[in-house]
DNA sequence: ATCAAACATTGATGAGCGTCGATGTATAGG
DNA sequence: CCTATACATCGACGCTCATCAATGTTTGAT
């Protein structure tokens, strides 16, 4: 359909090409999912800001794999970071990475 | 595995309960859809704040029925509201439940 | 009344992903 | 050396969902 010559509406600003709305689209995908959001909240609340997979799992009331495939997705994404120290590997947030995606939402950032 | 004798970490308080992750992750699985997101920032950047489906079409390069269905999924998550006004239907943002999802993202009220 | 445009609805299809069990790797302890 | 724990990886299953063509519905114009 071209334009045809009786628009039905104000001219349109195409805002957020295609490359700004896979990425934002890619980052949001990490965080709308309950498991990830729980884990997200649970570092946030953590004494310390640390919590390892071992301690997650029981809450979550997930299997150790599936906790640890969300750990990597968070981690890919830059949510989190993670720290081997002996037998255990301690994860926290990276408060920037939210705060990033929270000012991409702002609709004078949507263009 | 129950709480070991042994914790490798500090106590874990909580965080979000599964019914509050459900509904934020369910509100971000409406954002985080590059079409959708465009869609989104067509309508922030819009004169009048106002647009039809057919002028979302040609710029998103999708089929009419898919963009019909992400507005649907769009109003349906609270993001827009909708007026049909003679052929055509116009769409505009709801600002308010953008800015719910950026203040449910902020790190204190992850709990 | 007829035709065209705008939009919704309906299956159908294909890809992506959350989940698990099984298995592999590393570290600590006896 | 052997066992147990913490975690990662792999392969598979099942479900959700984005997309489309086809069709239905409403509205306006001729």
């Amino acid at each position: 359909m071209k334009s045809s010559e009786v628009t039905c509406c104000t001219p349109v600003s195409d805002g957020l090409d295609e490359r700004q709305a896979l990425e934002l689209a890619d980052l949001l995908k990490v965080l709308a999912d309950p498991a990830r959001l729980r884990i997200v909240s649970m570092l946030a609340a953590a004494e310390g800001g640390e919590v390892c997979v071992c301690d997650m799992t029981e809450p979550l009331g997930l299997s150790q794999p599936t906790v640890s495939h969300h750990i990597k997705v968070l981690r890919e994404a830059g949510f989190i970071v993670s720290e081997k120290r002996s037998k255990w590997v301690y994860h926290r947030l990276v408060p920037a990475q939210l705060e990033a995606v929270r000012g991409a939402l702002v609709i004078g950032q949507l263009v």
